[in-house]
DNA sequence: CATGCAAACTGAACTAGACCAAAAAACCAT
DNA sequence: ATGGTTTTTTGGTCTAGTTCAGTTTGCATG
């Protein structure tokens, strides 16, 4: 970043403002500095000890200010990569039934979508359970990690019915909607979903997907999918990245 | 906390373990910890200088730490007071359209609210937009805090179109639910409704309502409910500690 | 017995460094 | 140019403290 201001003396710590305060200030100074100079989404930040000297402050301190714009949703990091300035969220409707990559390109943003893994496996409790089977029964897992505007958003982990749809890893799963093949080819259609949304932090698997670093904050949304005859075929656990989305969804109340 | 094991040699710099995995492993021992000596949710966990003793380590690195449990839900903490055991999660079913008191009470939880403001102001540009109105139009703000089991979870801003519920004002707000006000006393059905889900963090007004600190990561969840003729009559924006719920919500997608 | 005040405790915030490993950049040889 | 190697930069993690203000608590006073 070219030309950045040095602070002469601290504007932090003049005697007349509250420690309590001081966060919070931190935090606006940190950010008028960014927008000040304009950076464009995805744009990286200058290096921590760049901007510890800037704002004359310390590692630890600028670390927690850094923090809080991240936990905002204004800034996010990559791990040993360094800060970026966020992108605008991607609005999720979650009843609109809308394929990722169709839902991304109507926002006039650019999806991919990368296959980590696609193998028959034996059903955990947690799957068993959301799709009423035995523990241990033969599934589908397919691991996908997506991205907007070549940016990991997103980590998702399908688990499917075998008997539902037999041979299905034999298909593009990188290129093409669950949802499309499971109507194309084998003439299911998702006619009921159940959701369960929840902040938690990324575990090892989906931190490494994401480039982001184990224990950062994440929006997980666990999907179960019914088809027209009310069976359940179908699960999968995404965690998007907090600032990527913002999930809208409208209904009418049951009572 | 009573007879906690002084940590005779450091269990997290032993040499055979790289330094990448010292964070997670402070947490885990952390975690063991506390759960070893099987506090209560919504029990207090012993002083920050008690744990760092306890786990050989620095302010700093042991501050870190819990910061991750708070971030992963399983303890949170209230503004200087310390540090406690999450309680389980309540269930929200977006879509149910239970009132606050019913939904807490099924669970076997007991709720409370606190009314912190009753006025009538002018729609801001924000709320005069998703209610379909003119900036600057009067209506109604209520400002409700909602606790379960005696903690904070849930700071709510009302706004109500003035001309749908004259006088509302008046009645009991903190003892009733609006919707159930809303029947009973204008004949006003919500028969749709609207969400916009999203995380961020809490403002100040929001903080001190939840005895949280500034800062604090939190579930934000705007709804905008319609009557049985589709006019948008009032929205809420709410703020649930993140740790405090986990929402549900089960329809036929669009598509 | 309740009330109010002062002391002790505790979390919030900050200072000033250090080391390591991964990533990025520079460099060199082919 | 190109591919591989070395150097530098940078984020991640940690040590060892300090200051300050809000909470809690216990004691003394009315």
């Amino acid at each position: 970043m070219p030309s950045m201001p040095a602070a002469s003396t601290n504007p932090l710590r003049s005697s007349d403002m509250p420690a309590s305060q001081q966060a919070h200030d931190l935090r606006m100074t940190l950010w008028e500095l960014l927008t000040q100079h304009a950076l464009r989404p995805g744009e990286r930040l200058p290096s921590e000890r760049q901007l510890m000297e800037y704002l004359n402050t310390t590692r630890i301190t600028l670390r927690e200010a850094l923090s809080q714009l991240e936990a905002e949703g204004r800034i996010y990091r990559e791990s040993r990569r360094g800060w970026f300035l966020s992108p605008p969220r991607l609005r999720y409707d979650l009843l609109a039934g809308l394929p990722f990559h169709e839902m991304v390109e109507s926002q006039r943003r650019h999806a991919t979508t990368e296959l980590l893994e696609a193998s028959e496996t034996a059903a955990s409790t947690t799957v068993a359970r959301r799709l009423g089977m035995a523990e241990g029964t033969p599934v589908y897992r397919i691991v996908r990690a997506r991205s907007i505007d070549g940016r990991r958003v997103l980590y998702v982990e399908h688990h499917l019915r075998v008997d539902c749809f037999p041979d299905i890893l034999a298909f593009d799963l990188a290129a093409c909607s669950l949802t499309e093949l499971y109507r194309r080819e084998y003439a299911i259609r998702v006619s009921r979903v159940s959701f369960e949304l929840g902040s938690t932090v990324l575990g090892h698997q989906a931190a490494a997907a994401l480039y982001a670093a184990p224990g950062s904050p994440v929006q997980r949304i666990t999907r179960i999918n019914h088809d027209q005859n009310g069976r359940m075929v179908d699960c999968d656990d995404e965690y998007w990245r907090h600032d990527a989305i913002e999930l809208t969804l409208s209904a009418a109340p049951q009572s």
